[in-house]
Parts: structure tokens; sequence; C-alpha cells
DNA sequence: GTGGTCTAGACCACA
DNA sequence: GTGGTCTAGACCACT
């Protein structure tokens, strides 16, 4: 299911943190779904128990997910979150993704034609959602 | 002529790299040019030489520029990059971004905004730093 | 009648306790009045009947209401707390949290609209939860 | 220096932050200065380092302080951080305190001479900074 | 020597 | 069984 690359140089906690986002913006997990336990988590992908932690509680405070003690990690409607901090530093890494896409050439066809894949993806999920 | 931010999670050396790099695509450095000495480059950055040193050193492995012993770094004769690969991979982190910045709720006025002002940014041959 | 927030990271039998204390407090549960049984207010909320337990036992040791075996809870003779301490106490917390706000740079337009707020949301009879 | 209460119900990292951003806001830590380094403090607090660590990470997720590896913490500009959510978190914590505080009793007098109290703290602290 | 990540293992609080 | 905190100790990346 996961696929973690424990040798990158980019952190086991953070490939999970993306990993999950993934997940729940293609909402894969749905609102209020329960993520897999730490502890089960941790045994599945033979990982440290601390380190799904700490991919959990940045999620949290990212506001993706919350945590309940005692009963598990649960994701977030996003209604909620109403994230103006969190926009600002998604349309920054935005940003320098565009800046390096369009430095290596992409064409503003493509641009648009990716643009467009994603809102029909994203429509997608939010019918998914009206079930709920 | 730099502007590293040394506050930035992104090391200088990184940086460092980033920056040398867009200068010889945008062929501001030309095929054989050559690069500032490491040391003139710590003092003018004041920052420590061997910082500068893994810079250069990265750029050589991955074909940018080469050394040559008592005489300095020089640019190298860049192949036109087979983009296509790069390209590839490059679309793909941008479709996920911009499927985060949906979901996270940008609006269409904000992204094309966004979009204008990287074009600009390019066309000035400007480039950013800073990283998550 | 009771609004727990299950997502709080505030635990449940906590928001019990201080909904309960307020209610005693402002006299809607009056001296000697017979709280709901454990079980009841455990349907009613659809919550564990330990985490009412819990609660309980937390206002029976402080002082709040007093158990009879086979009878029930209930409350008890408030001793008129000796406020002193428990204000200078927080009074301090309030300064630490105002000089957070004026910190970050809270207005103090900003300032007298939460004060505001606060009191009429006192006016009314209303608290909250939820924690951090 | 610091007083870390280690039975206390409230985490230790927590406590730590709490206490620094107190030196931060008290302007006794100044802009840009370096805070002791993780190992250091974990020494002279007999604790682990990690929890040093989870302490500093928090207050650079806050925005308080800012880390650079190979180099250590730093105490951030508050003008850069232009933290509108943690503003926002700020003030619903303000509005729990103040809530708190009307209902034990504190008269609007009390409550106006402790914001002079506090405006007239950060005016000092503000004359301090003006040598930087 | 600095911050950062990870593990193994323990213990607590909560439901 | 769930999340959360803490320790001891190791190793990495950066300056």
């Amino acid at each position: 299911m996961f696929e973690l690359d424990l040798r990158s140089r980019k952190p086991i906690y953070e490939q999970l943190v993306e990993k999950l986002k993934q997940l729940i913006i293609n909402d894969v997990l749905k609102q209020d779904e329960k993520l897999p336990s730490v502890r089960m988590l941790a045994q599945q992908l033979s990982i440290n128990p601390n380190t799904i932690q700490k991919a959990y509680r940045e999620l949290e405070t990212q506001g993706y997910i919350y945590s309940v003690k005692g009963k598990g990690s649960f994701v977030n409607h996003m209604v909620i979150t109403e994230n103006t901090e969190e926009l600002k530093r998604i349309k920054e890494e935005l940003r320098k993704k565009l800046a390096e896409a369009f430095f290596i050439g992409i064409t503003l066809e493509e641009l648009e034609e990716l643009i467009e894949e994603v809102k029909q993806q994203i429509a997608r999920g939010e019918q998914d959602d009206s079930n709920k």
C-alpha cells in the first residue's frame, strides 16, 4: 500500500505525510474515516511507531487529520479548517514548482491540460462525498 | 549577485547549487567560462569556503561544471538535457501540488494570478530560494 | 443539554467535569440535587459509562458532589470557594496570554472586541470547551 | 534559570515552549539571538535532547524561532512572521482565559489594570529593541 | 559542534 | 487498544 524509500534523503515521516495527504486529497480516505493506528501502521511498514506518530502529528498541525487519545486518528473536514496559513504555504510551494516547470520548458498548453485534469479529479472526489 | 537565505531550511550549499545551475542554464555563465574561485566567492558571500567547495563538487558530479587542478572550475558544454524524463517528473510533482492547492481551497483566480507572477518572474530572469 | 466535543484534545471526562462544575456553580444543579445516573447519562451522550464514572469520581474528590452507595450522586453544599487564590492564578495566566497576544500583534480594537464577546457570552450563561 | 516540573501533567516540552516564549516576548531573548544548543540545554536541565528538540520544533512551527542545521536555533523577527494563523490561535486561547477570569469574578477594573501593565511591559521591550 | 532523524523500549492517559 | 511523552543511544547532514 505505502511505498516508502528508506534510503531516500527525504525523511521517512515526510514521505508518510505526503502519501497520506494524497490519500486524503484523492478522497481515498474520507472525512472522519479512521486512519490506521500508529502501532498497526508501524508494524505493517516495519517502521518505528514514533516515526508514524511524527507524521500523524505533522498532519494534525497542518489540519488534515485530528487525533483523539484512546480512540484513534481521523480525517478532518476541510471546511472547518479554514486554513489561511496553510493556503499561504501551499501557494508558495506551488509558485516554486511552477517556476521549475516553466524553466524546464513546460508549455502553457501542457499547464492548462494539467489544471483541467486536476480539477476533474477533485470534482470526482467531491461527488463521492455527497453520500456522506 | 547571490542572495542566499541563511535562515532557510534548505542547506546553503544546495541554494548555491541551484543558483549556479540557473545561471548556467540561463546562459549567464557561458560555456567554458571560469567560475569565481572558491575563496573569492566565500569571502564575497562571507560563507565558509568548505560550503562553496561542496557546492562546486556537487555541480561537477551533476555534470554542470568541470574543474582543472590549479586553474579553477569551468562551465561544461551542456548537453541539451534530455528533459523529457525530467519534464515528466516535474509535471507529476506539479500535478500533486495543484491537487493540494485546490483541495485546500485555492480559487482559479488566485491560480491564474500565481501563474502570471511566475511568468513575469521568469521573463525577468529571476529565481527564488527558500524551502519548506 | 451537554455539548461535548469528541474531537477536542481535551479528554471527554474533563469536559464533563467542567460542564458539571459550571452547572453547580451557576446553581442550575441545586444543593443535594441528584445527578443523572451514570448509565442514563452515558446512554444519553452515547459515551462509555466508564468515562462518566471517571468524571463523577473527579468531581467527588474535588468536593463538588458526594455519592451514596445504591442511591446515586448528589450536589454538595458548596463551600464558597476561597477564590482569592484561584483568582490570582487565573490573573497570572491571563497576563501571560495578553502578553503573547500583544506580542503577536493583536490590536487594542481586537482585544476590546474579544472582551465584549466574552462578556455577552457569559451573560447568556454559555461556556466553551475545546483545548489547544 | 528554567524551572521545570517533571511531575506535572503538562508535558515537559510544552513547559519548555511556554518558558521560551515568555523569554522571547519579554525580550530577554532578542531578535536573532542564539538559543542554547539542544544538547547544552539538555545537559543543563538533565533532560533528553529529543525533548528539547521537540520544544524547539514546536516553537519553530509557531514562528517564534528558526533553526539552521550546523549553526543553531535563533529568535525570529516577529515582523516577518505575519502570523495570521497563530494570531487566530492566540485569540482563541485568550478568549477562553477571559471567560475563565470573568467566570471566577474578575472585575473590569482589574482587567483594565492588567492590560495596562502588559502594554507597558511590551513598550519597555520595544525600547530595548531600538539599539539592535 | 550544530540541528535532525530514527530506533527500541518503557510508561502514562484515555475509552 | 488508542494516542502521547520520554529516554538512551546511534547516525546523518551541515558548518
